[in-house]
RNA sequence: GACCCCUUCGUCUAGCGGUUAGGACACAUCCCUUUCACGGAUGCGACACGAGUUCGAUUCUCGUAGGGGUCGCCA
C-alpha cells in the first residue's frame, strides 16, 4: 500500500512557520516515497474560519514549493476536501457509533464519545511507543448541539475515508492521540502510523503564536524578502539533522535524505539570524536574471524605475553578496536608479573639511572624458591616471568617486557603478557632487 | 492538579560506553581589500543536578529540577 500523508490546516489565519513545516514533513515523506501529499481543509468551526485565511494558506504553501495531490484546486478522490463540504459522511459515521452505543447526548443536545477507559498505546515513529493508562477524563463530546462536528470526531473519520497510512503533525497533538486511537478503535478501522514533531519555539523558549516574530509565512517571510528555497531549507533543519555534509540543502537533496524516523524528539527555538544566513546563502547563488526576478516587486515598491533589464539585473548582481533579504536590495542600488539620490550627511561633512578633495575630483572627471571606451578596465585605468598625475594612489581617488557617484560610502566597486551608469552620468555626477557637496 | 514529551556551547545540533566532546549560526580578533560585504584563519563557548549499572558514563536505568505540551461544545 502506497503511502498517503496530509496537511490538515484549520483556517483562522495565516499560515504559521509551525505548520508550514508540518507541511514541509509531510511533503517530503511523501515525495521521498513516491506517496501522496493531500491538503485537507479543516474548517469546521464556522464561527472562526474565514476563505481569506484559507485563500492565504493556499497562498503560504505555494510559495514554499509545497504542491499538493489532492485537495482544493487539484482534486482526487476523496473529497470534498474541505470539512465543511462532509457533513453526510460524518453523519454516516456517527450513526456506527450511535449503532454500537458509543455515544449519549448531553442534556442540551452535545453528544459524547464514550471512552473505552482501557489503556492505549501510540505507535510513534518520533516518540517511541507512548502508553497512556486509563484516564478519569470526561468522554469527549464530538457532536455540537447544532449537529456540527468537532475536531476530534472529524480528524479521525476523515483519516480513515481518505486512507491515510502515516499522520505528520506537531507534538502538541500527542497527548490527545490516544482519544483518536479509541475513535479508530470504535469504527474497527486500523491507526495510521503517528510521527508528533517537535514544536518550533520563539527564542525566549513559549510557544510560538501568531503575533510572534517570524511566525507568519505570508508576513514575515514572502513580504520580508526572503526565499522560498531559503526557507524551506531553514525549516528543514528545526527539528531535523539530514545526514549530509553541509546544512544548506537543495529540495531533492532534502527529499533524498529525508528520514521520519530522524526527527528530533525535543523542541527548537527559532533562529532569524540563522534563517537569514540561509537566505544570504540562496541569495548568491541566483543569476542575475533571477535575483532581479526576485527583487522586482521589492525595488518597485520603493519607487525605483527602470526600462532596461539587463542594467538592472547587473546592479542588483553587483550587490547580493552584500544583503541577506530581497528588502535590503533598495537602499543599496537605488542609484542606479535615479539622478537624485541624497548624499549621506556624515561623508557630506568630512568631504567638505577637505577642501583638497575638489581637485581630486576635478583631476578624475577630467581622466574619464577623455576616455574612449566605457568597461571598468577603462573607468578603472582612467582614474589611476588621474592618481599618477596627482602623484597619488588610486586608493584615495576610489571613495570620493564612490560617493560622487552613489552618495554613500559603501557598495559595489566604483569601477562597475561607473560602468553600468554609464560615461554620462558617470560626468554628471561628479559635476553635481562637486557643485553640492565638495565645493562650497 | 493529573497525564505526556523533552534536557550537549547563546541558538540549531553531531555523538549512539573509552573522543583533546565535532560542525553550523551568532559574537570577537586577524588576513584579504578602493568602501561595504564575501571569502580564509583563529578564538570564545556545552554534556541541568543526584544516585545507580559498569573497569569506565555525555551516552544505559531511576530520581530531582527545569522547559514544553495536553486535559474545550478551538483546531
Amino acid at each position: 500500500m502506497s503511502l498517503r500523508v496530509r496537511f490538515a490546516p484549520s483556517p483562522t489565519g495565516d499560515l504559521h512557520v509551525g505548520g508550514a513545516r508540518t507541511a514541509l514533513f509531510n511533503w517530503l515523506m511523501a515525495r521521498k516515497t513516491g506517496g501522496t501529499f493531500i491538503l485537507r481543509v479543516e474548517d469546521t468551526d464556522g464561527a472562526r474560519n474565514t476563505a481569506e485565511a484559507s485563500a492565504g494558506i493556499l497562498k503560504g504553501l505555494r510559495w514554499l514549493g509545497l504542491d499538493w495531490d489532492e485537495g482544493p484546486e487539484a482534486g482526487g478522490d476523496c473529497g470534498p476536501y474541505f470539512q465543511s463540504q462532509r457533513k453526510d459522511i460524518y453523519d454516516a459515521y456517527f450513526k456506527k457509533l450511535e449503532d454500537a452505543g458509543r455515544v449519549y447526548a448531553e442534556p442540551d443536545g452535545a453528544m459524547r464519545f464514550k471512552f473505552s477507559r482501557t489503556a492505549i498505546t501510540v505507535h510513534d515513529l518520533v516518540c517511541g511507543d507512548v502508553t497512556f493508562a486509563p484516564t478519569e477524563e470526561p468522554d469527549m463530546t464530538i457532536r455540537r448541539p447544532d449537529g456540527s462536528y468537532i475536531f476530534h470526531f472529524v480528524n479521525v473519520v476523515d483519516d480513515i475515508e481518505m486512507r491515510m497510512t502515516h499522520v505528520i503533525r506537531g507534538e502538541d497533538h500527542l497527548s490527545n492521540t490516544w482519544k483518536h486511537i479509541d475513535l479508530f478503535n470504535a469504527f474497527g478501522a486500523t491507526p495510521p502510523t503517528y510521527v508528533h514533531i517537535p514544536l518550533i519555539l520563539n527564542p525566549d523558549g513559549t510557544k510560538m503564536s501568531k503575533r510572534d516574530e517570524g511566525s507568519a509565512i505570508e508576513h514575515s517571510y514572502m513580504n520580508a524578502g526572503f526565499l522560498p528555497d531559503a526557507v524551506f531549507n531553514y525549516l528543514c533543519m528545526l527539528g531535523w539533522t539530514p545526514k549530509a555534509e553541509s546544512e544548506k540543502l537543495s529540495r531533492s537533496e532534502l527529499t533524498a535524505l529525508f528520514d521520519a524516523e530522524a526527527i528530533h524528539s525535543s523542541n527548537a527555538k527559532f533562529d532569524l539570524k540563522k534563517a537569514q544566513w540561509f537566505n544570504a546563502q540562496y541569495l548568491r547563488e541566483l543569476s542575475p536574471d533571477a535575483l532581479l526576478q526576485q527583487a522586482r516587486p521589492f525595488l518597485t515598491a520603493k519607487g525605483l524605475q527602470w526600462t532596461d533589464d539587463a542594467m538592472a539585473a547587473a546592479a542588483v548582481h553587483s550587490v547580493r553578496e552584500k544583503v541577506s533579504l530581497l528588502t535590503e536590495l533598495p537602499e543599496w542600488v537605488h542609484y542606479f536608479f535615479r539622478e537624485d539620490f541624497p548624499f549621506e550627511e556624515d561623508v557630506v561633512a568630512k568631504l567638505k573639511a577637505k577642501p583638497e578633495n575638489a581637485d581630486l575630483l576635478k583631476a578624475a572627471s577630467d581622466q574619464l572624458a577623455q576616455a574612449t571606451e566605457w568597461t571598468e578596465q577603462s573607468v578603472h585605468d582612467a582614474v589611476e591616471a588621474a592618481a599618477n598625475t596627482l602623484a597619488i594612489k588610486a586608493g584615495k581617488l576610489m571613495p570620493l568617486l564612490r560617493f560622487a557617484l552613489s552618495g554613500q560610502s559603501r557598495g559595489p566597486g566604483v569601477t562597475t557603478i561607473a560602468h553600468l551608469i554609464g560615461k554620462e552620468k558617470t560626468l554628471a555626477r561628479i559635476q553635481r557632487a562637486l557643485r553640492e557637496v565638495v565645493d562650497n
